[in-house]
RNA sequence: GUGGCUGUAGCUCAGUUGGUUAGAGCACUGGAUUGUGGUUCCAGGGGUCGCCGGUUCAAGUCCGGUUAGCCACCCCA
């Protein structure tokens, strides 16, 4: 026998269905918003993200040599790819470029809760545009499509941090660019790791200094509203240089946030510099959506996360970009989806279930079947003969909203029965009139004779 | 990659101190039912007890290994 690969999925029908149900939500609200669709091969050559992330992702590639001799990978995830197309067609793309794309990412990692091999992963991405009412367009569509699928406030929080103001903050204690970066990756581990251990994490940076820039860290890290924020980033600045640069980036702050409040997606937002995304690449705000449980503290893995990433593009070797966007995938969101009972009960019934008598009438059902499939009725009807009862049996298990009887009472008459298949009701037509008359019946239904 | 827990029918689970041919409910198939239903009743199919080995007169049950799942690390899309 065969069983799947481990971390991968077979989708029955009605796991079709939620997954379908989740895909359109995805897909509806891109195109409210006005982004493209687009789409990238599954299989790409091996350098494409080894070139962003560095030789140590190999090992959690799906890769292999193809018969060609080349080393080849499947997606881990489409940013890459995604630069690959907006870099090397940037100077005649009309700007902004919003795309979206909803796509199997691959990862050949130990699965658990959350994360498999396999999942799919909605995308949405604006090149093009480096002020922060782009970074309002990519977290408001995040929202929207969350509390869509019926997420409220008190469900989930949308943790909105930003790179920039901790490049200042590191700056202001003497570090920039790679010795930045690996220190804002400890701090990255706070949530998870003992006071003892960060000291020591800390101290090839600080020697016996690490405790100052700890309070330092823990002051900006408790900071809920925009005026917290402010007067801990210019207590922290300590020359005018950059206390203008705070000052600058908080007024991007005050357009972000003004811009998602007259959205109306304002109550999921939670300030919090806690957040800090591991990928090297974020240069702006960044954020994750956790959901979170009755102390208001985030549980469990990201729904969805994102954030600005102005240099990836170049980084790649196309020209600079300014780029923001986010990912959000199916694995974390359906769980999250059952979890609170969000998952609504999907049907998949046809619309119009044929019950016939003998071979004569079952040749007429058959002609009728076809002009109604080609009118985009959906129509189904048992493909081997049965009495009248199983019938009417399989048609009310169906799920379908109308059946047909073609008895040899209608055949003489030319006509067919059709019977409500919720109230009972039933009306005779003739045959010619079907079309005519069935979207009225599907949509309205057939009375019981006592008018009930 | 490391560690802990768990594997009995499609699903949820019983299965006694090791003891004959491994069970239930749901689901599925057929019938009661050849002109009117989702109820009901009857019957049936479906298992290498995850896999391999060991102990034993005898293993679903005990032991070892392995594999898969869950959980926690590591890491992060």
């Amino acid at each position: 026998m065969f069983e799947v690969l481990p971390g991968f999925r077979d989708f029955f029908p009605e796991d079709c269905l939620q997954r379908n149900f989740i895909f359109s939500h995805w897909k509806s609200w891109a195109r409210r918003f006005d982004f493209l669709e687009y789409d990238i091969p599954t299989l790409e050559p091996l350098e494409l993200f080894t070139r962003k992330s560095g030789e140590e992702i190999v090992s959690q590639l799906f890769h292999f040599v193809d018969q060609g001799g080349r080393e080849v990978s499947l997606r881990p995830e489409l940013t890459p790819s995604l630069a690959r197309m907006v870099g090397s067609r940037i100077n005649s793309l009309k700007r902004p470029v919003k795309w979206f794309n909803i796509a199997e990412n691959f990862r050949y990692e130990r699965q658990q809760k959350g994360r498999l091999r396999s999942h799919y992963q909605f995308n949405a991405d604006i090149f093009g545009e480096p002020g922060p009412q782009a970074d309002a367009e990519i977290i408001s569509l995040v929202i929207s499509v969350l509390r869509d699928f019926g997420f409220r406030p008190a469900d989930i929080k949308l943790r909105l941090s930003d790179r920039t103001l901790w490049s200042i903050f590191l700056e202001s204690f003497g570090f920039e660019q790679e010795r930045a970066l690996e220190v804002l990756a400890v701090i990255d581990k706070m949530e998870r790791m003992s006071r003892e251990d960060l000291l020591e994490k800390l101290k090839p940076y600080f020697n016996e200094a690490g405790e100052d820039f700890l309070a330092s860290v823990e002051l900006l890290r408790s900071q809920r509203d925009l005026a917290g924020l402010r007067r801990a980033m210019e207590s922290l600045a300590p020359t005018a240089g950059l206390k203008a640069r705070v000052r600058e980036r908080l007024g991007n702050w005050e357009q972000l946030l003004s811009t998602l409040e007259s959205q109306g997606v304002g109550d999921y937002l939670q300030l919090d510099l806690g957040i800090v995304r591991g990928l090297a690449y974020y240069t702006g705000f960044v954020f994750e959506v956790f959901q979170i449980n009755d102390k208001g503290q985030p549980e469990g893995r990201a729904l969805a996360g994102g954030g600005r990433y102005d240099h990836l593009v170049g980084l790649l070797g196309y020209p600079d970009v300014p780029a923001v966007g986010f990912g959000m995938g199916d694995v974390v969101l359906g769980d999250a989806l059952q979890e609170k009972g969000l998952m609504p009960p999907l049907i998949d019934a046809p619309d119009i279930f044929c019950v016939t008598g003998g071979e004569a009438e079952r040749l007429l059902a058959m002609e009728d079947a076809m002009a109604l499939r080609q009118n985009g009725f959906r129509v189904s009807y048992p493909l081997k003969g049965t009495g009248f009862g199983k019938q009417f049996k399989l048609a009310g298990q169906s799920g379908s909203r109308v059946a047909l009887v073609y008895g040899s009472e209608e055949r003489e008459k030319g006509t067919v029965k059709v019977r409500d298949l919720q109230s009972g009701g039933e009306r005779e037509i003739p045959r010619s009139h079907l079309l005519k008359h069935l979207p009225d019946i599907i949509a309205e239904g057939i009375p019981t004779e006592s008018g009930d």
